[in-house]
DNA sequence: CTGTTAGGGTTAGGGTTAG
DNA sequence: TCTAACCCTAACCCTAACA
């Protein structure tokens, strides 16, 4: 069965809608560039931005083909991802990082850091000479056995080591340079009133004074700014009953492509109690995730 | 001036040897945790094991930098604990870096346990779930206090729980796992008497034998694959009288250290033996590089 | 306009530290 | 000794900025 993603494409082609145009109609819900990178990956999954995408199909198919070519601003997009959204999107995804994880052996590091000294952005190019050189080195390592799949260097695992590095770099030279410009408050007033915050993380200037000696993952922080929570609230209306019919097929289309064999269910196996609550709902949108400073800030 | 402790601190850092070789290094003569302890405190003082820990150092830092990261199984490590040993065991707690340690009560383990079994992954909002269901429990179980900080369940302690108890989940399955490949020895043959191996711990079959009912720690190991142990033998036995002088070393450098007044001794190096005998060098031996178990070409 | 990618962010595996 | 909390980092997400 032709994929909805097809006739997405067609869509779009059809009428000559601009990518961009698509981006500005959800409101940014989508950028520009995952559309292009979803049009061009045939293995495709997106996460919520998916319903985006498919919610602002439905919508706007609807219209009269010759008026508004992409442009119209679909009206509000009020779609809230409350029920039907059981984050069954989310499975795909996650699995790729939860398998056995590679390592690197010394000897490509060297390697590695080498080319880095060199040069800090090989391209594709540069890259498979390096995973090559990695490969044969580890080949003549271990004598008998083949290179598992796992093991075996890629030119992905290449550009992701040098873009880590690079990230690592930054971090640590930012960290340096936070160190150097702490001469002048060594003794940091005790901040410790018990009045405060009860969720300790989001207080632009404080957080930050309390977090300067922090260990890496500061790098969550260092570079958060405390408004990233604009777009999506969604004030219209539609017809209501209309709506909720294009809902439920959107949702349809999503869970037979995310569960080809049976049409019906879906297990969603993930969480995901069956709770809708409009209010937990909005929160379920973009979650902090995780930050773990809290206690350090203690014994300062 | 620069204690001792420091120059072995420095040494571990630099060669990245962790607490636990050493640990192992010495044949638990000094507990990982003792060791941690150790170089956190400022207010250094151990009783013997600091003859270990100078023992283990001096013998460990002849040896060729990259060659052995600290997994040397030191020498049967002879010196006698005699005089000298004047166990001033002062518990003057400095700074630690982390708090006062968390335990789950078991009502809330068995909650975690459960809501385990059904998902291994929780998100946020699941683990913030689970964090209140703990509390409410705990609360339940002590009537009239309030929740100390301590005490109460967040969802970082909630994430950890988790994360470790998965990383658990795997070492046991992968100790069954090696265990039911194990039906050919296992009865492990006492291989105690006294022409062989004085290293016990790396022959192929039989390490793997004696340590699969290992304790958790194991961890640590066995993703060593049988033969990436070889070189580690040390067929050799050194000279008793270059021994007996490598012992004298030691002694006296602990004794400096102790009676901190003398100072002219100690600090240089300890191995006056200017021989770098050529049986040492044999053992030099390039190590295999670790080589994971790749068990996991499994799921596709 | 679209394809690419650098770089900000995050998750989770393997291993270590420390109460 | 046991294990909560932490570190390090491979691999992935997403978008702004470019080519």
């Amino acid at each position: 069965q032709a994929s909805v993603k097809e006739d997405i494409r067609k869509f779009i082609s059809e009428r000559h809608i601009s990518q961009s145009a698509i981006a500005k109609a959800t409101r940014n819900a989508i950028s520009q560039s995952y559309i292009s990178q979803w049009l061009a990956q045939p293995q495709d999954i997106s996460g919520q931005k998916k319903k985006a995408m498919y919610t602002w199909y439905i919508i706007e198919r609807r219209k009269p083909p010759g008026a508004s070519n992409g442009m119209g601003v679909t009206p509000p997009l009020v779609f809230r991802h409350n029920e039907m959204d059981n984050d069954c999107v989310s499975p795909l995804l996650m699995k790729s990082k939860r398998g056995a994880r590679f390592t690197w052996p010394k000897e490509c590091l060297s390697i590695l850091e080498n080319y880095y000294n060199a040069n800090s952005y090989p391209d594709e190019c540069k890259r498979e000479e390096i995973a090559h050189a990695c490969n044969t080195i580890i080949q003549s390592q271990k004598p008998g056995s083949m290179l598992t799949e796992l093991d075996k260097v890629t030119t992905v695992k290449v550009y992701n080591w040098f873009a880590n590095r690079r990230k690592d770099d930054k971090r640590r030279r930012h960290i340096e340079h936070v160190e150097a410009m702490d001469q002048n408050n060594l003794m940091l007033s005790p901040r410790r009133n018990s009045t405060v915050s009860p969720s300790p993380s989001c207080n632009s200037n404080d957080s930050m004074a309390g977090m300067d000696s922090n260990d890496r993952h500061s790098v969550t922080f260092w570079l958060y700014t405390p408004q990233g929570c604009h777009g999506m609230i969604i004030p219209k209306k539609e017809h209501p009953m209309q709506l909720a019919l294009e809902m439920a097929a959107v949702n349809h289309s999503i869970l037979a492509l995310v569960n080809p064999h049976r049409t019906e269910v879906m297990r969603h196996d993930d969480d995901t109690d069956g709770e809708s609550s409009s209010e937990e709902a909005i929160r379920a949108e973009e979650r902090k995730p995780f930050e773990r400073i809290a206690e350090n800030g203690s014994f300062v």
